[in-house]
DNA sequence: GGGCGCCGACCGAACGCTTGCTTGGTACAC
DNA sequence: GTGTACCAAGCAAGCGTTCGGTCGGCGCCC
């Protein structure tokens, strides 16, 4: 019944409740003052932990990224064909993004806020890597002739991008697992993509 | 150069430079300072026109819903086989959520806000509404053989319903038409979808 | 092994600022 | 001289943040 009292690891158990709210409010839409309530402690006391509220977004944004991005690379090098890529890219983002709710809300939410920070600035450089990649895959797939001829790179890359963080927010709704998510998506995916 | 002095239709302007801010930052994260601005008075001054903020938003809330229901049930009651309805129902949501892009970004970023105020009950009504016929539209598509027999008629309006409305918020970025995208869409769609 | 000093974790109370909104007044129109 | 459209000023509440102080527990010294 006694909780860890483990050092500095009370920290992390902080940044996981504040994502947990981030999570279903938005990094703005939540306040320091709730953020302790659910910690309960109060709100000034959160700074002797964290020197800012953005600290704690910095945190939660930092890591997601960091994860994101060796899934992608790692699908990229140990991938064939950009079709197989494509597929691991997915596969493996929703894995990500599962375990990093909080990160994903807070960008579809927060963007405009985040970005317009210089210390938010790792936050662009992520998001050109992963287009660049998703480009990268479909005009590669198009000339091999895997994808279909006319096919917009960069229109599908935004649609799909997007639609791989929809499912995400819908909260831990249940309806659906998260394979039975990913397979849909797959199935609308590919068969509307490849050639053939 | 001098504008138009019209009685009430002033207030009409008012709710479209609201709107405006609105699309690009959400309601939340505006502020009446802001709206005003935009306007060329001083806060207080609005609430000679409006009596409270939420007003604002509930105009815009409001008109969007009609608009958008009211393309549902013509698409529904003029078309004859599903795949038929589903295409009037994204092409006229298209041309709709164009017009009405302050309306989306509300709904998409200030659910929460909104959803549990009793002054925006009719938001659940109308996504119910929506979701009933996206749902009837796809099984009896699915029952006449048009689309897939497995599948998941709450699953797939899910993600449709979402992904029609995100390149509305990719603001006025000029890359695409919204013909481009619409077209986009529809091929990213019924490929994925018919059975065949 | 009992007292001492320190230190992390937290409290209580406030700070300065921004938020949506109110109030009292004024200038101009018809 | 009544009404519309606005200004100037300010309110209470809430925001992120700061700061002095408290308290329990650990190491250390004699």
């Amino acid at each position: 019944m006694t909780t860890s009292k483990t050092p500095s690891e009370r920290r992390t158990h902080l940044v996981r409740l504040a994502g947990d709210l981030f999570a279903e409010q938005g990094f703005r839409a939540t306040t320091v003052r709730q953020i302790a309530d659910a910690a309960g402690i109060l709100s000034g006391s959160l700074y002797h932990h964290f020197d800012s509220k953005e600290s704690i977004g910095d945190e939660i944004l930092s890591a997601f990224l960091e994860d994101v991005l060796a899934g992608y690379r790692a699908a990229v090098a140990e991938s064939d064909d950009p079709r197989a890529a494509i597929e691991r890219i997915v596969r493996s983002s929703t894995a990500t993004l599962d375990r990093h709710r909080a990160a994903l809300t807070m960008l579809q939410r927060d963007w405009n806020y985040f970005s317009g920070q210089p210390r938010f600035a790792y936050l662009r450089t992520a998001m050109k890597e992963i287009e660049q990649t998703w480009i990268d895959l479909l005009e590669r797939g198009r000339e091999t002739g895997v994808f279909r001829a006319d096919l917009d790179a960069r229109l599908t890359y935004r649609l799909l991008r997007d639609i791989l963080w929809l499912p995400t927010s819908w909260a831990s709704s249940k309806s659906w697992t998260t394979d039975q998510i990913v397979d849909g998506l797959l199935r609308l995916l590919f068969d509307g993509i490849k050639s053939a």
